[in-house]
DNA sequence: ATGCGACCTCAACCAAAGTTGAGGTCAAGC
DNA sequence: GCTTGACCTCAACTTTGGTTGAGGTCGCAT
């Protein structure tokens, strides 16, 4: 499967490969292309065949996940990235931007829960009524609509 | 429900008014009872009943969970608090301890993961080989067993 | 004493993210 | 030309963390 300068495939792998190459199950590779995560071509014997940049699509899923972002979230914005071809600068850049803002996000959130947690060990926390890391609705509850302490779920 | 300095329940609250006040729906403490991650008595009627440190274990679970811990996890470090009463001091200490120990070590992973994409964004990472977030089992694959970049799953 | 909202149980359902298995095909080495 | 391992599809199953609904009771205010 070799075409040269047209831009077409030049490398194919089979699902087997990559699955050995980017660590996850064969299982999951058949999965991620039946969400739409994943795509390639069919070998005239029906066997999936995916390019080299699809080992760049499984690392980043793998790494959104790590994010704790959804498979139908990452999937959107997989759809930024090229797909036929290896993903470029400016692909790879608009994606990364995305990246790092969560990563900045969840660094800043668990930080901030960090600093509370420590303020708790320090005054051992017995008061129920003054705890930082109390529950939000609680003191809503009690004075009416205010800051969130703590958000609902991530 | 008031039996004074026994050290016995003094303060009851209805599941409604915990779920009011910690901000999960009553279903979720149905659920978490059943799960045996709370606990409390009946009232006369077949009634659930709690004291007022139930308000904490859910505050405990939630913010567990924001840490990406499973329910059974924290089940499992809940049993170190006692359940019967308020927790106090220690108990608090033990547990934030370990909380804080899961946070730091999160916190580390995610800014590693910041540095990475901060250089690949650097790079352009065109470089199926030479990038930093590559998959792990790839370079593995080509050149044998070593250091991990990503692990597995969480 | 009656009505209303809060509560009860139990079973079924949901979504996400896969995994497992049955039954069948492909291709590469001997 | 046959065996063996990798591959195919499709359906069913799994786990986690709940939610929803049916059918029935509690308890408080009027």
């Amino acid at each position: 499967m070799i075409f040269g300068s047209t831009g077409k495939p030049v490398v194919s792998l089979s699902v087997g490969e990559v699955a050995r190459r980017s660590g996850v199950a064969v299982s999951t590779l058949h999965f991620y292309e039946r969400k739409g995560l994943i795509s390639g071509w069919r070998s005239s014997g029906n066997q999936r065949r995916y390019e080299r940049a699809t080992l760049r699509r499984i690392a980043i899923i793998k790494v959104s996940q790590q994010l704790g972002i959804s498979l139908a979230e990452i999937k959107a914005r997989l759809a930024a990235l090229p797909g036929d071809r290896t993903p470029g600068k400016a692909d790879w850049a608009r994606i990364a931007a995305d990246w790092r803002a969560d990563l900045d996000r969840r660094i800043g959130q668990l930080e901030k829960l960090r600093d509370n947690l420590d303020g708790c060990i320090g005054c051992g926390c017995l008061s129920v009524e003054a705890c930082p890391l109390r529950n939000p609705a609680d003191r809503a509850a009690a004075e009416g609509a205010g800051p969130r302490y703590l958000e609902p779920r991530r």
